[in-house]
DNA sequence: ACAGAGATTAGACCCTGTTCTACTTTGCGG
DNA sequence: CCGCAAAGTAGAACAGGGTCTAATCTCTGT
């Protein structure tokens, strides 16, 4: 898996970089992707993924059978997706576009930045529940890896878009964004717990209202 | 490696139970442990898992290696250890252990409930940053698990006592749990973001401090 | 239409976690 | 001391992630 480590070596933003979560343009390595068949092919290959995650988690996303489904070989595989991992973080990053764009048509209503993180919060976990396999699987690989725009991050600044109308990440101060973040960590390991089924639903839904009440509390 | 998953089934209780972190009595599945040399298997087991662990991570400490280094049989590395996280859910025990002897010899003096618990929380760090691989792995991996007695919460019952002076489980609140157990799960977060070299250790002590500030703010 | 570069493919291959088998040791009640 | 069940051992075997190779295809520019 070879993930970059320890507190010394800089991330290496060489001409290779690592996984991204990117979604419209190149493959994850693909140098200059002559778009077309390889967009298709690409998303062939997540859409594979996703569902052969959506039931059975990881395990059951094996390479060779998203390859199979995706009509692809092994190798090309490999080269649109180096790891396993960036399959599940591009996964994943479909899913936030989803999350994202549901804000976007009805945005969360209630009358404090507590209330509308949580609203979002809530509303993430429903969509992630829908796929409890999937859910599990992404959420584990995604804390494994999070390179490049994370899940996490992508998480904290929706957080703080919503907490605060209108404030995005430029207008933030350093300790917002630190807030945020911290929220969004809390929620991910809720998240967590419920898969695993140490939480239920509405036990997440009241810990986070404690929880962000206090994080987001002058926000 | 078979985790309950899914909101539906609750963790089998039955007579074999998951993996456990427990240190003191029988090996991880072994029935009746005739002690003695079990016992000094277990060690020698859990020893050269954390020597292989510290030099090179998780992939470093390969169970063969570790079978040969602990002069075991694999078969018997897996009668004690089911599953690799089994094993490092071990080693991490004993960390938390370490921890805990530390806490107990020079407690935290800070005057805030929040001063306290950022004080233990940052020994930890200092701790686990002494082996940066290992504590990547062992983090990494425990996120991965965190069945059965988790670092998390043992992390947090001890932020409860340090926090609140004499505070204990018992007596705490449902709430004051609650935040205690968001503050660890920040914390195995910006833990993790620092091994993988996106915060420094200054960082993380300001946005724990911020963190905990509120979160602990009525302790 | 044609050559060369880069993309794709099928499939062998390696590595490591985990399982299984056949056999030997060990410890203990009778 | 015997017998036996549990525990241990060596090592083969399996599974799935990841790598590599030798073709074959597909563009793209000329």
């Amino acid at each position: 898996m070879r993930i970059p480590h320890a507190v010394i070596e800089a991330a290496t933003p060489g001409p290779e970089g690592a996984a991204s979560v990117e979604n419209q343009p190149t493959a994850a390595t693909a140098p200059g992707a002559r778009t077309r068949s390889q967009l298709q092919r690409r998303k062939r290959i997540v859409q594979a993924a996703a569902a052969l995650a959506s039931r059975g988690g990881v395990e059951a996303m094996q390479m060779r059978t998203v390859a199979e489904r995706a009509g692809v070989a092994l190798g090309t595989l490999y080269r649109y997706f180096p790891s396993k991992m960036d399959l599940v973080v591009a996964v994943v990053g479909e899913e936030i576009d989803l999350l994202e764009s549901s804000i976007q048509r009805r945005p969360p209503s209630a009358p404090t930045a507590s209330g509308r993180a949580v609203d979002v919060l809530m509303r993430a976990t429903r969509g992630l529940m829908r796929e409890p396999e999937l859910a599990d699987a992404l959420l584990r690989s995604l804390i494994m890896t999070e390179v490049e725009t994370p899940f996490g991050d992508r998480m904290a600044k929706l957080l703080l878009r919503v907490a605060g109308e209108g404030l995005t990440v430029e207008l933030a101060t350093e300790d917002q964004l630190t807030l945020a973040n911290s929220l969004a960590s809390v929620w991910v390991h809720e998240l967590l717990e419920m898969l695993r089924g140490l939480r239920t639903y509405d036990q997440i839904q009241h810990r986070l209202e404690i929880v962000s009440a206090r994080l987001l509390m002058d926000f």
